[in-house]
DNA sequence: CGCGTTTGACCTGCGC
DNA sequence: GCGCAGGTCAAACGCG
């Protein structure tokens, strides 16, 4: 009987445990939830929060940076620190290499020279090629088959277009040597590579979005027209080089050659030509390591400069590499809006044949393109790096008038497939539509 | 006055 | 070693 209550009580006792437990627990999942949605609403407040700061510390990038930037060029002491200036490289700009670096013995020789002249210790943000800030790397190195190298330049066909990429490439035994001793063994082309520019210009000179300050004027033999040399004058210890010369045969075109390499952020409006020269002369360098390989590699270009028009007058005193991009079809006048890969570079010399025209500077964005199939890269070519030709613009004629116009059909997921192995395959390609993307992120900016 | 251009002198590399 | 040619320097000059 007892044993009766006994387990009778204990049972109404776990009853009422059970629902003493269930109210508790009710009671903390309601908190739990009304905890959770709090943090959520915290959450949703700090994402808010995190945008702003987000949205005023690009703004403020960008005010920071354009203070700095008249300071740098004014004082030529900077008022930046090293990782500000990357940090501010990094969102707003793109550093562009020619190809050419100071070697030591120019870093001791701008010692000596002018007063104003600071070292490059006191520049370190103009001096620091290597930093962090956005650079458009257009190395690139070439994958050519042994049989291609030993190819010989009998063939020297010209490309599909009648412009002409004239490809000077003369290596001077003696400079190789020379520059084999160098400190800088492992570019020592890359320092010397030159891009030249054949324009249709009335001016004077082109105006391709750079400060130049002229230093030199000097009659070369066997052209009467006298050549010019500016320096560019963005910043103080700019290596970057050009000169200025009219074409003897033909005083309406203007000979622009580049040489060296902007230590320094470039303004939107030049980054156009000098992502273009900078391809080019990654295109001329070529990933080779030595000046004798690429020697090897290009046999037949001295005689492609013998048999083509050759516009540089001290090209055969020239010891640097030389490409001259021919952009006579496009009459320069007041900015260098557009510009043109011509495709005749030979296969076998090691250059890719891509055709690259920008048509038009104001389509020029990125998921246009890629989303219009606009641009094209043939990957089911049985050569892959011949005759592929890029389109970019709103032009449409190459485009349309070519049997290119089934690939617009083609699906936008074929289309991604070609590209990327297109990319991924072609480190020429890669250079290529580097400069190409940058030119235009400035054309868009602008 | 500051900045850019002009221009003759000078430096350097190369070929003979 | 010498001469030539390309490239650079720096004082003079001009312009706004």
């Amino acid at each position: 009987m007892e044993k009766k209550l006994d387990n009778s009580i204990s049972r109404a006792n776990n009853h009422e445990e059970e629902d003493i437990k269930k109210t508790l627990k009710d009671d903390e999942f309601k908190s739990a939830i009304e905890e959770v949605n709090e943090i959520k609403l915290e959450n949703a407040r700090l994402k808010l929060l995190l945008q702003q700061i987000e949205k005023d510390y690009t703004s403020l990038q960008t005010r920071f940076f354009n203070i700095c930037q008249p300071d740098l060029k004014k004082s030529g002491s900077p008022t930046c620190t090293r990782e500000n200036i990357a940090d501010e490289e990094e969102s707003e700009l793109v550093l562009l290499r020619l190809g050419r670096s100071p070697s030591p013995s120019e870093s001791k020789k701008v010692d000596k020279k002018r007063s104003y002249d600071k070292t490059i210790e006191d520049y370190p943000s103009c001096n620091d090629q290597s930093n962090d800030g956005l650079k458009l790397g257009l190395d690139y190195s070439t994958r050519i088959s042994e049989p291609d190298l030993i190819k010989p330049s009998n063939d020297p066909t010209p490309g599909p277009t009648s412009e002409v990429v004239k490809i000077v490439k003369r290596c001077d035994d003696e400079s190789v040597k020379k520059d084999a001793g160098d400190d800088e063994v492992s570019q020592p082309n890359v320092k010397r590579a030159r891009v030249s520019v054949r324009t249709k210009c009335d001016y004077p000179t082109i105006n391709d979005g750079c400060q130049w300050r002229k230093y030199g004027q000097k009659i070369s033999r066997g052209n009467p027209c006298p050549r010019s040399y500016y320096r560019c004058s963005v910043a103080p210890l700019c290596p970057v080089r050009k000169q200025v010369q009219r074409c003897l045969e033909d005083m309406s075109i203007l000979i622009t050659t580049y040489e060296g390499t902007h230590n320094h952020s470039l303004p939107i409006e030049a980054t156009a030509m000098a992502s273009t020269t900078s391809a080019a002369a990654s295109m001329l360098l070529s990933g080779s390591s030595t000046s004798s390989q690429i020697s090897k590699n290009f046999p037949n270009l001295t005689n492609i400069s013998k048999t083509t028009p050759l516009y540089l007058s001290n090209s055969s005193s020239n010891p640097f590499p030389t490409i001259t991009l021919d952009f006579t079809t496009f009459p320069t006048t007041s900015s260098f809006t557009s510009f043109n890969f011509p495709s005749n570079f030979q296969p076998g010399s090691g250059f890719l044949s891509n055709s690259l025209s920008f048509s038009s500077p104001e389509s020029t964005i990125m998921p246009k393109i890629l989303g219009s199939g606009g641009l094209n890269y043939d990957s089911t070519s049985t050569l892959p790096y011949h005759n592929n030709l890029i389109n970019i613009g709103s032009s449409q004629k190459q485009f349309d008038n070519s049997s290119n116009k089934l690939k617009e059909d083609s699906s936008q997921q074929a289309l991604t497939e070609t590209l990327t192995k297109a990319i991924t395959s072609d480190p020429s390609f890669q250079s290529v539509l580097a400069a190409a993307i940058s030119s235009m992120v400035g054309a868009t900016k602008t």
